[in-house]
DNA sequence: CCTCAGGGCTCTC
DNA sequence: GAGAGCCCTGAG
């Protein structure tokens, strides 16, 4: 189950990983990717993931990551898929770093890997993204999970699971609009029924070539194309997806192509340059251009 | 194909 | 204290 050159040994409450290669928890959290990881002062990220909450801590340089309260049961069970950690992150780097653009924005978020999130959390979670901010998209989600997930504690403090779409069901819009997604709680509470009645199969679209899995999820309200590969990147492991939000459709166009290309022709352009690793280098891009607020004229 | 409204909140003027 | 804009979608 382990991946042979990481070395797993117990510490009290929690696990250090050693000899662990392009882990940076800050590049990881803050790549847009996920909406439920808080830093910490220590400059730790805690997080609600799996029903579960963990603090994670890593040294880049020293190749070693702390996560506390957590087991070697859950770490080969949940964690070791989680952040992705059987692939093998160097040898991608290298090869999009043959594109001199991609290598400045790996140099910059080297330690960046894709989470392998609940499909379910990230479609709810994109939906809310939907012509919205960061920081308003966290605490949505938060709000979503204080109201209808399940508490767990964690160093004296509560955290909340993420609800699952039958705890979400009992809701209706106008206590789905307690979250203060606005507009968006009708499309939230759509996505829901929808899967509870079996409109929609995230297994299935799952298991789906992509763009057939992309289609599949554009029939649930709230969703469009960008929302649909973030699913699809974030939680289904379709790796040449290229969500195309304004940062990445700036930079894309900074570097690559000129102001104002159609959307469409962003995605070929990503198709054709980056391929099957289109979405990695969609979140090297993402990164290096919003920390650098690149192509924001 | 294009344009525009749309929660709520924050940043800018 | 108004106005723009936000990891965008859907209606027209």
């Amino acid at each position: 189950m382990t991946q042979k050159d990481i070395i797993v040994n117990k510490i009290k409450n929690g696990l250090i990983l050693e000899n662990i290669s392009d882990f940076n928890a800050k590049h990881i959290f803050e790549c847009g990717q996920c909406f439920r990881w808080i830093k910490e002062d220590d400059d730790s990220y805690t997080g609600v993931a799996y029903n579960r909450v963990i603090n994670v801590r890593s040294d880049y340089e020293n190749k070693k990551v702390i996560i506390s309260n957590t087991d070697i049961e859950d770490f080969n069970n949940i964690w070791f898929d989680y952040f992705d950690l059987d692939r093998d992150y160097g040898s991608i780097k290298k090869k999009l770093s043959l594109d001199p653009t991609l290598k400045k924005a790996i140099k910059y978020g080297e330690g960046i890997r894709i989470l392998k999130q609940q499909p379910w959390e990230i479609l709810i979670s994109f939906i809310i993204s939907a012509n919205n901010r960061i920081p308003m998209i966290s605490k949505s989600v938060n709000l979503l999970s204080e109201l209808y997930g399940q508490a767990i504690f964690y160093n004296g403090k509560k955290y909340y699971s993420f609800p699952t779409a039958k705890q979400l069901c009992k809701a209706e819009l106008k206590d789905i609009e307690r979250c203060r997604a606005g507009f968006r709680c009708k499309y939230i509470n759509k996505a829901v029924n929808m899967l509870n009645d079996g409109e929609i199969n995230l297994k299935d679209i799952r298991n789906m070539e992509i763009d057939e899995a992309r289609a599949e999820l554009m029939k649930i309200p709230g969703v469009g194309i960008k929302v649909a590969d973030c699913i699809l990147l974030f939680s289904m492991q379709k790796y040449d997806a290229y969500p195309v939000d304004v940062w990445v459709k700036r930079v894309t166009e900074y570097f690559y192509l000129e102001c104002d290309t159609k959307l469409s022709d962003i995605h070929d352009f990503a198709q054709k340059r980056f391929g099957n690793l289109a979405g990695f280098a969609q979140e090297y891009l993402f990164y290096y251009a919003r920390e650098l607020k690149i192509g924001k004229s």
